[in-house]
RNA sequence: CGGGGUGUAGCGUAGCCCGGUUAGCGCGUCUGCUUUGGGAGCAGAAGGUCGCAGGUUCGAAUCCUGCCACCCCGACCA
């Protein structure tokens, strides 16, 4: 048991806080809803952006960037966009400061009032298709496959690192088509992306399914999203990804024309992935001993421990191993600071979720062998010094597996299939995760089963998925038909 | 914004109800020595506008008033 981090029994929030900040990844900041992610969480950060970066340029996507200000006359252009996002915008009002006659210190300069607001993008749709609008004429400029990298600001009430803080980072991709099926089929392979980066990277199982009209994106005609299911039994949102039909392209006239001479409104997509994964790897694998990192987002893969001892060959020993684990690409740090004894730092690379450590000292030395401890299991053995370095490399791709079928197994288990509404309060309350029933289909029936239970329905699982289950059946709340199995779960 | 709570050293806290010497303790930090295979031991040291402002009093961390900040519960959400 760490001396520092509330157990997950004891107090799962608090033991979510306790290791964001106990293990470096994040601190509260001066700024109220705004936090600072410290060097150890911004290097895993940088880890999955990297390897997402991979995957959409591999899908034929390019970087770009757009302006952080937003004219507030572009964000009511389209209806549906404006209502899901003014309550939580920050607004720029003047450009410039003064001195306060007083000598208080300073104070906003009244002279310097903008002509028209600037709002601080709570996403970037407007202010991409209002550009999109200069650069598509023909279907020749389509498709316009497009990301960035950016911070956003959704003035959020309550917070929580990382979940939710008013500032955070994503990407957003913006994407314009020809026509409505390739645009659809432009969401959905995003949404593979996203499902094959959670899978593989974070370990993390997800269920790809589309939203409810009342959980849609604001603008979009279908947003389609990945579901995870955390260790406390409740349910997260780990990406989405939209078909905005015409909608952008008709609130900022974005026409072109097309192979037939005519003129026609582009199709769009946007889909984004935030810091937010963070408190999602944190919360799927790791425990009351600290962070639990999937050896491929790891920023030290492996870490070595020298047990110092007088023994002057132990150095070059320990040189020699690592230097074996980086011929083969592993990420290895050596620690041979002095000033901490050994007991202390397996604790510490315990809290900091370093998926290998190598304890080396005289005693294995002696014998040839080097002691190999994993994070996951905890598990520790001797490995001969000889191979030991393909012996790492698969202990690392094991570790990643065990992680991912440990959730898996983790959400097969807190995944029912109710059929009444007695056994949905019970389950909802006592055994927690997902919940598959059947529902009537309608808005209003979604919105009295969140009052009356603070779920909500997760996603409709699309067809492919193993959870999902079209068949014939009754809502468990009014009785009336339904046509397939939706996923409902309290989420955070 | 409504309801509840908390502000004392870098962190965690005692003291407050019932005012009275120099505000105590643990962790951490610094120095030295000894240690080093699961969070070391001893000795010494530094570190405090008791959230801010005002009031009551001979005397305020303690009582009163106002303000500020943060946390928890709601409404809102990637």
């Amino acid at each position: 048991m760490s001396k520092e981090i509330t157990s997950r029994s004891d107090d799962y929030s608090q033991w979510y806080i306790d290791l964001v900040r106990k293990a470096g990844l994040a601190d509260y900041s001066a700024v109220k809803g705004c936090m600072v992610i410290k060097p150890y969480g911004f290097a895993i950060w940088e880890n999955m952006r990297d390897t997402l970066d991979r995957m959409f340029k591999d899908t034929g996507h390019q970087n770009a960037y757009f302006p952080l200000f937003i004219p507030k006359s572009f964000l009511s252009k389209e209806a549906a966009h404006v209502e899901g996002f003014a309550k939580e915008c920050a607004v720029v009002t003047h450009y410039r400061l003064k001195n306060a006659e007083d000598g208080s210190g300073v104070v906003v300069d009244p002279d310097a009032k903008l002509e028209e607001e600037l709002i601080v993008r709570p996403t970037s749709e407007t202010i991409i298709w209002n550009t999109y609008a200069g650069w598509i004429q023909s279907y020749r400029d389509l498709p316009l496959l497009i990301n960035q990298w950016a911070n956003v600001v959704r003035w959020e009430m309550r917070t929580r690192l990382f979940l939710r803080t008013a500032e955070f980072l994503w990407q957003e991709g913006h994407t314009a088509h020809e026509t409505k099926e390739e645009a659809v089929a432009e969401a959905r392979t995003m949404l593979d992306v996203y499902a094959d980066f959670a899978e593989h990277w974070m370990a993390l199982p997800v269920v790809k399914g589309v939203k409810t009209a009342n959980e849609r994106f604001a603008g979009a005609e279908d947003t389609y999203c990945i579901e995870a299911l955390m260790q406390d039994g409740w349910a997260l949102q780990a990406g989405t990804s939209h078909f905005l039909g015409q909608n952008f392209a008709k609130a900022f006239d974005v026409q072109f024309s097309t192979r037939d001479n005519t003129r026609e409104y582009v199709w769009a997509t946007s889909w984004g992935v935030s810091t937010r994964l963070m408190g999602a790897l944190v919360m799927a694998h790791s425990d009351d001993e600290g962070l639990v990192i999937p050896p491929r987002l790891a920023p030290m893969q492996v870490v070595i421990v020298p047990i110092p001892k007088p023994l002057p060959e132990l150095d070059e020993a320990v040189q020699t191993i690592a230097a074996d684990l980086r011929a083969l690409g592993i990420r290895v740090k050596v620690d041979n600071d002095d000033q901490n004894r050994p007991g202390y730092k397996f604790a510490e690379y315990e809290k900091l979720g370093v998926p290998v450590r190598l304890g080396v000292g005289k005693r294995d030395l002696d014998q040839g062998v080097i002691e190999v401890a994993r994070r996951d299991t905890k598990e520790k053995q001797s490995v001969p010094m000889e191979g030991l370095a393909q012996h790492v490399k698969q202990l690392l791709d094991e570790i990643q597996q065990n992680l991912f079928q440990r959730a898996l197994a983790f959400r097969a288990e807190h995944t029912t299939r109710v059929d009444t509404w007695e056994e949905f309060v019970d389950v909802l309350d006592n055994k927690r995760g997902f919940i598959s029933a059947h529902w009537d289909g309608t808005p209003e029936t979604e919105q009295e089963i969140k009052e009356l239970t603070k779920a909500t329905i997760r996603c409709i699982p699309l067809e492919s998925e193993h959870g999902a289950s079209v068949e014939e059946g009754l809502c468990i709340r009014t009785g009336k038909p339904s046509r397939q199995r939706v996923l409902f779960a309290r989420a955070y």
